[in-house]
DNA sequence: CTGTTAGCGCCTTCAA
DNA sequence: TTGAAGGCGCTAACAG
C-alpha cells in the first residue's frame, strides 16, 4: 500500500530524481531516450505522482473549488456539469462542494478549499448577503460569484450572472405579445436578489405595456416542484382570472403543471405557462415548457474565463461583471389569445 | 495573497513552530495559556493550515473520493448527499467525481484521487466489467464498490448494495398479491449487473407464482425519464394486455406516467405501476408512485462504515459484501384487481 | 542534457 | 511542557 516515489524510480533508472521529475513533467530539455526509459519504468512500477507534494512545492494545484447551493436540483447539477466540462478543457479539476449560506457552511467550505490551496473558487449563490462573505474570501483567493449581487458599485466583486432584469422583461413582453393582459408572477423568492431583479424587470415592462400582474411569493428557501405545486394549488383553489403565468423557475413551473393537471386546467389551452432556467426536464415530451434559457454553457465559460484571468493576474486592479442574456425557447406551454 | 504560515505565527508568539503545530492540533500536552494565546494570534492573522503540507507529512488526508455515474440523476445526487452527510459526521470530506465507465474516465478519476492521496474511495457503479478496474485500484487504496458485482467468489472486492434480487422478488410478489397476472417488466438494462439481478429475482418469483411477464429492455446507458417515456410509448402504441408494470427504476416510471397520461391510460385505475429507487420526485403530490425504497441512508452508512474499517485495517484479510434490503413503499400508483 | 542544493509547510520523533 | 532536527515527495533555481 506504500506508494512508490520519484526516488525509487530514480534509483531504478540510475539517475538523479530531478531527472525523473523532468521526465514526468516533460519540462526543459531532456534526452528523449532517458525520458522514454524513465517513463517506462514508472509505468511498470505503477508510479503515481503525489499531487500533494507537487502542489506544495509548485504552488499550484490546478484545482478549482465550486460551491453550489443544492446539487440535487437539476439547474445546479446541470450548471456544475457545464463548468466541469469547461474546466477540464482548461486543465483544471473541479472540487465540488455542496452548501448554502446559513449555519456557517459556506465559511467552512471556503476554509476547506483555501486549506487545499485551490487555485480559484466559484461561489454559486443568489443570497442577498452572500457577498459579504464573498468579499472577505476574495481577498485571499481568486473568486468569482456566479449569481447576482446588489450592485457592482457597492460590492467590489467579480461576478457572472444571467441578466435577470432582462429576463423578467422578456417574459412580460412575450406574454403581452401573445395577447395576455392579466398574468400571474409565481414563485418569487423575497430573500433572493436574483428573484428581485427578475421580478423588477418583469413589472417594469408590465407597467409600460399595461399588463396586470399578481404576484404569488414562494416563502420557501428554494424553488422546487413541490413549492410550485403548493402555490398553484392555492391559486386554483381560490379561483383566478389570469390567462397566463410566469414561473420564476422551471421547477416552479413543473409544480404548477402538476397542480393544473389535478384541477383539470389545460395548459396551454386554458392557461399559458412560461418558465425560467431551461432545465433538462423542461424538454421532456410531455412537458415541453416554453421557457427562458439561462445559457448555462455560456455562464460556465464566462465564469471560468474570468476566474482564469484572476488566477493569472491576481492584481489586475478591476472588478468585472459579466451579464449573460437569456434566450427565449418556445415550446408548447404558451399560446396566443385575443386580448 | 501569500499565505501566512506556522512559522509566522511562531515568530509572533515567540515560540517554536512545533509548539504552534501542537496548539493547532491540540495534540500532546501543551500549556493551555500558550495554546490560547497562539490560537488567538492565528485567528487575528487569519492563519489557515495548509492541508497539503499537513497531509504530506501526516500521511492522512481525511478525504474520501466518491465516483458517481451521473450526478444530474436524482437517485445518484440523493445518494451523494446521504454519503456526504454521514462522511462529515465521521470527520471526512468527500471529493465528488462525476464519471462513468468508458473512454477511460474512471481510470482518470482513480488516478486523480490516488494522486491526491484520498484515504479511501467509493465507486458507485452498476457496470458489469467495472470490477476489473475496481480490483486493480483496490490494491492501492481502500475502496468500496457501491453497486453490485457478479459474485463475491470470483471477485474479491468489498461491496455494498441493495439486494436487487430480493427487490425484484418483492416487486413480483406485490403485484401478484394485488391480483395482477400479466405484467410488464420495463426498463431492464442488459449491460447492468444490477438490472440483471433485479430482473432475476422478479422472474424467479413470477415463475413460482404463475405470473406472466413481458420484458421491455432499455437499450440506453441510463435509466431516464425520457427512455421510460419512449419505452412506454412503444407499448401503448402496439397495444397490451398487461394490467400492471414494474419499472426497473423510478425515472423509468416517471416516463411511463407521462406517456400514460398522453395516451389517456389512467394510473392506477386502468394500469398499475410499481417503481424502484424512491427518488424524491416519486413522493410528489401528483405522482405518488408506489415503489421499492433503496434505503439510501442505510447504503450510505454501510458503505462508509465498511470503508472506514478498510482504512483502519488495511490488511484485514477478508472481503465483505453487505446487502441492504429494499422496503416497499405503498403510495397510489398500484391498485387491487380481481385476477 | 543532468546532478546538486534548497526549500514548500507541516508533523513527528527525540531530547531537553 | 517545549524545542531542534529530520523528513514527507516534489519542484525549482543554479551549476556543471
Amino acid at each position: 500500500m506504500a506508494h512508490i516515489t520519484i526516488k525509487d524510480i530514480a534509483r531504478l533508472a540510475g539517475v538523479s530524481y530531478t531527472t525523473v521529475s523532468r521526465a514526468l513533467n516533460n519540462t526543459s530539455e531532456i534526452n528523449s531516450e532517458t525520458r522514454a526509459r524513465i517513463l517506462e519504468i514508472c509505468r511498470q512500477e505503477g508510479y503515481r505522482t503525489n499531487l500533494l507534494a507537487r502542489s506544495l512545492s509548485s504552488h499550484r494545484t490546478n484545482l478549482i473549488g465550486l460551491i453550489i447551493p443544492d446539487i440535487a436540483s437539476p439547474f445546479f447539477s446541470e450548471l456544475y456539469l457545464n463548468i466541469e466540462t469547461y474546466a477540464l478543457d482548461l486543465g483544471y479539476q473541479v472540487m465540488l462542494c455542496n452548501g448554502q449560506p446559513g449555519d456557517g457552511k459556506i465559511e467552512e467550505l471556503f476554509e476547506f478549499l483555501i486549506g487545499h490551496r485551490a487555485d480559484g473558487i466559484i461561489l454559486v449563490s443568489s443570497i442577498n448577503n452572500a457577498h459579504d462573505l464573498f468579499y472577505k474570501y476574495s481577498q485571499t483567493v481568486p473568486t468569482v460569484l456566479l449569481g447576482d449581487c446588489v450592485s457592482l458599485e457597492s460590492n467590489p466583486v467579480n461576478i457572472v450572472s444571467v441578466d435577470n432584469a432582462l429576463g423578467g422583461r422578456m417574459a412580460a413582453e412575450y406574454l403581452y405579445h401573445l395577447g395576455h393582459r392579466k398574468v400571474l408572477y409565481m414563485g418569487r423568492r423575497p430573500g433572493s436578489i436574483i428573484h428581485e431583479r427578475r421580478y423588477g424587470g418583469f413589472v417594469d415592462a408590465a407597467r409600460e405595456l399595461g399588463l396586470r400582474v399578481r404576484v404569488i411569493d414562494n416563502p420557501g428557501s428554494a424553488s422546487t416542484i413541490e413549492s410550485g405545486y403548493q402555490l398553484a394549488k392555492q391559486v386554483f383553489l381560490e379561483g383566478f382570472e389570469e390567462t397566463a403565468a410566469f414561473a420564476a423557475a422551471d421547477a416552479i413551473a413543473m409544480g404548477i403543471m402538476q397542480s393544473a393537471d389535478e384541477f383539470g386546467v389545460s395548459i396551454p389551452d386554458q392557461f399559458s405557462l412560461l418558465g425560467f432556467d431551461n432545465i433538462s426536464y423542461s424538454a421532456l415530451p410531455n412537458i415541453r415548457l416554453t421557457t427562458l434559457d439561462q445559457q448555462k454553457n455560456r455562464q460556465a465559460k464566462a465564469t471560468m474565463d474570468l476566474l482564469l484571468d484572476l488566477i493569472r493576474h491576481p492584481d489586475r486592479g478591476e472588478y468585472t461583471r459579466r451579464l449573460i442574456c437569456p434566450v427565449l425557447l418556445e415550446r408548447s406551454s404558451c399560446r396566443k389569445v385575443s386580448p
